[in-house]
DNA sequence: AGAAACTTTCATTTATTTTTGAAACTTTAA
DNA sequence: TTAAAGTTTCAAAAATAAATGAAAGTTTCT
């Protein structure tokens, strides 16, 4: 396999990958083109290699710095925007973790929290309900808090984490 | 908030949450209805609760077994199946897990291994490409790893992990 | 064996999500 | 100040994913 042939494949694979994670398949590419990009890429250059229009690259580079993920860069000289993926992998885990957590779990908790503190008592169902949806708010709080703790650490946290794990 | 209006706010968020993870609504929400019943429910019940055709139910609740997270049951003197969801919530992040990674980071895992050795090193271009996609092998490889370990303890992982975590 | 009760399949329809592209907007430089 | 270079927006079109429902397939009972 040669150079080219393997950085399509990769960007390919990256671009489905997300969208089975719940990020669009764009924004997911134009993230692995820039991840494997020695420099930064100007908006132009991102539209011929993957072959989008201007107003999709643009939406989807704004959607990835609004994640953090994707910087802005300026060169002398140029009046063009270039741009940069954070390349930092436990970063770039830290802030995805961040981000989801904030716009998915947190509204989750919320909602959850709500739905297992009505009052209802009355029928096996209902107290059922109740019981099974409060295991939930602790399972899920549980977890979102130790994401939390985790990426704390910031520096090296993955490689940390197998350790302890390791430990038995 | 009442109890039937409390129970359809935490099917709809849960279905919600599924499409946000690759998850489809329908599937999400049958089991979230399966998850806070107290009984094992038939076909047409969920039909009628979801508001959803038979060939949907249908072809929901077989992904949902092939997950290995609702099983089907059977009451005496009835000819209709019933269904039930996994209600023990770590047993149910276990098998989502591995059904993950089985589905998704293995065959990521493979193609980044494919394109990482490729012996492509004549420019910076090409030696940034692979020296990167190595590294996102590497971390991969690892974080898919953890959630093995994490997840052969199987009993109450997630607490035992949160102590390990909290201990710094 | 026949038929009723129930389940699965899949071509077609419907709904949702993503992409396009042209117009509007912004910035820079002459 | 104005025009060129570049970026953003968003209504409409295209692509994708999900749902329907009727026909085919099973299973169970008489």
């Amino acid at each position: 396999m040669e150079f080219k042939e393997a950085k399509n494949k990769f960007v390919q694979t990256w671009g489905a990958l997300g969208s089975q994670w719940g990020i669009n398949k764009t924004m997911a590419q134009i993230h692995a083109l820039l991840m494997v990009s020695n420099e930064a890429i100007s908006m132009e250059d991102i539209m011929e290699e993957l072959q989008i229009s201007r107003g999709n690259a643009s939406m989807n580079i704004r959607a990835l710095m609004d994640w953090g993920i994707v910087y802005k860069e300026y060169k002398v000289g140029e009046r063009r925007e270039f741009f940069t993926a954070e390349k930092d992998l436990d970063e770039l885990a830290v802030k995805i973790s961040r981000e989801r957590s904030k716009r998915e779990i947190k509204p989750a908790l919320k909602v959850l929290k709500e739905v297992s503190s009505i009052g209802a008592n009355k029928t096996d169902e209902e107290r059922h309900f109740v019981e099974q949806t409060s295991k939930l708010y602790d399972f899920v709080l549980k977890a979102d808090n130790v994401l939390d703790k985790i990426t704390e650490y910031k520096d090296n946290w993955l490689a940390k984490l197998v350790v302890k794990i390791m430990k038995k």
